[in-house]
Formats: structure tokens, C-alpha cells, sequence
DNA sequence: CCATGATAAATTGTATACAATCTATTTTAT
DNA sequence: ATAAAATAGATTGTATACAATTTATCATGG
């Protein structure tokens, strides 16, 4: 490919996916407002659901979001009465974030969601799988085998 | 799948075009900032550089982007000196963007970007045809085979 | 023990995104 | 022709993102 048609925009590898990401998202957006929840906060909780009792630092790390964002949407998922967040009582730097009773009440608000999405993403199954190992295969090439 | 299982983060269809959207802006960004320039903002100029005298409102159709996002993004690229907005002749409301020889001179400065960017991306050829072409239908899906 | 460096989270500052609303202008229907 | 509807951008308000810095706390070497 020549210089020049390598900054056509339809060339660029970054833009289907920033666009295909907002425009997935955007499709959450009615379902979440529902739980009273932002896309954030909404993978947030999926993280915490899963697993909670960690750190603000663990949490980081497994949705590839700093403090400087989850600091506030913490807060904010705090103020809402979903989680609790405590410092750590071996080390008092840490921060352990916790769901609470009714944060796992709005789990089972949640349960169809992803179903919902499904529905209006136009993804075979087979074709799901290849992206989900592409993409896999893209963020171990930026972090390495341990993410 | 079960419900239960479909909350998990890494089941998620968001989530990993989320993440790998972030993370592939977030090696432009050193490129970009020898050219001063944010990754929006690059963008856009991907646009203009290939076709320029368009509307805010074309420009914002081809980039997924609205005029809330558009109109201070433009305003700064005025700013530097890169683009310049002309009220429409015809219509009074319409807003005409183009580029000037100062933005111009800016993409020969860009070429290199692209290249930059594969190298750190680990996508062979075909499999970035594949992610292409699923992303393009995904995008068909949402709207329809005009865009 | 204590100064120094390292680390976790909070804070600051800038730049998106986008829904909702507003304003100016144009189009349309009568 | 003109009032009503529609449209293009601008504005407002909220919520991310993230780099860079700051603050509080912990770990460590001398």
C-alpha cells in the first residue's frame, strides 16, 4: 500500500474499531438507563460481580481503566449504594471495593442485558468467535501472555 | 450460554472491541503528539485530507461524530491553522470545512503514522481483512447498507 | 531507626463523546 | 406569502479517559 492511500480513512486499522465500539455501546445505552447505570459503570459492576473484594488497582488492571476514571465512578457507584469501598487493613494505600447487597439485586436486573445486545449485533457465533481471538491475540501483542 | 455466564466480562461483545479501541488510540498517541495533534483530531483530518469542502454535518456522518463533538474539534483545528470554516453560500446554516496549505503541509508529516501503527499492532494481513469485513457488516447492521 | 524510594489512590487539567436543548435559517404546506 | 415544520450547528450538562502530579502509606537499605 502506498503513503498515500494508508491514510485513507477506510485504511486505517484503528477507526473500525473505535467506531464499531461507540456504536456497540451506544446500543446499551437504553438498557442501562433502565438500571440507572453508565457504560462504564455497567463493566465496572460486570467486574465486580465476578469478582469483588479488590483493589482500585486490581479493578484497573482487569478493565484497562486508571484511577484518575475509576476514582470518581467509584464514588459515584458508591453514592448510588451499589458497592463499598474500604481501606485496606494491611496496607492503608489500598482501597478494597466490595458489592453490596444491592449491588448483586440489580445482578439479577442485569441478566438480560447481553441477550438483548446480541439480538441487535448482527454477529454469527462462528464469526464472534474469530473477533474475540483476534482481538485476544491483539492485546497480548501490546501487553504480553499475562493479559 | 447461561444468563449467569453471559455477565462475565470476558463474554461480553463490548468489551474487547472497547479495550482494544483504547489501546490501539493509545499508541497513536506519541505519534500524534510530535504532530501536536489528538487522536479526534487526527481523524478528522484523516477525513478532510480526503475530501475536504464538506459539511459539519457530512464531516460528522463519515466520522460517527456530532456537531457537540465537532464544533469546539474544529474550532481548535482553526485555531492552529490547519482548516478553515466558511459559512454555506447557498445555505446559511451549513457550515464549510476545508483544509489549509498549512494543513496540507501536515500530511506529509502524517505518512509515516500508518506504518508506525502496523508495526505494533500484531495483525497479519488476512486476519485484518476479516476484522474489517465483520466490523463493516456489524456497521451495516446498526444502519443500513448506505453507510 | 530513619531517610529514601516505591506504590496506591486521589487530584488536576485537557479533550473527547453524546444526549438534550437552543438558535438561526431554510423548506414546506396551505 | 407566511406560519409551521424541519434542518444545521452551537451550546449545555454529564460522564468518561488518561497523562501528569500530588498525597499518603509502605518497604528497604544503611
Amino acid at each position: 500500500m502506498k503513503n498515500e492511500e494508508a491514510l485513507l480513512l477506510e485504511n486505517q486499522l484503528c477507526f473500525p474499531f473505535y467506531v464499531v465500539s461507540k456504536e456497540i455501546t451506544r446500543r446499551y445505552l437504553p438498557l442501562l438507563k433502565e438500571l440507572d447505570l453508565t457504560y462504564t459503570q455497567y463493566i465496572t459492576l460486570l467486574a465486580l460481580w465476578e469478582k469483588d473484594h479488590v483493589t482500585v488497582k486490581e479493578l484497573g488492571e482487569r478493565l484497562y481503566l486508571d484511577s484518575g476514571t475509576l476514582t470518581p465512578l467509584l464514588y459515584k457507584l458508591e453514592n448510588k449504594g451499589y458497592i463499598i469501598r474500604n481501606k485496606g487493613e494491611k496496607d492503608g494505600r489500598e482501597l478494597i471495593v466490595c458489592v453490596t447487597p444491592e449491588g448483586y439485586k440489580l445482578k439479577e436486573k442485569a441478566l438480560s442485558i447481553p441477550s438483548s445486545i446480541a439480538k441487535c449485533v448482527s454477529l454469527e457465533k462462528d464469526e464472534a468467535k474469530v473477533i474475540f481471538e483476534i482481538l485476544r491475540k491483539v492485546l497480548q501483542g501490546f501487553y504480553g501472555k499475562q493479559k
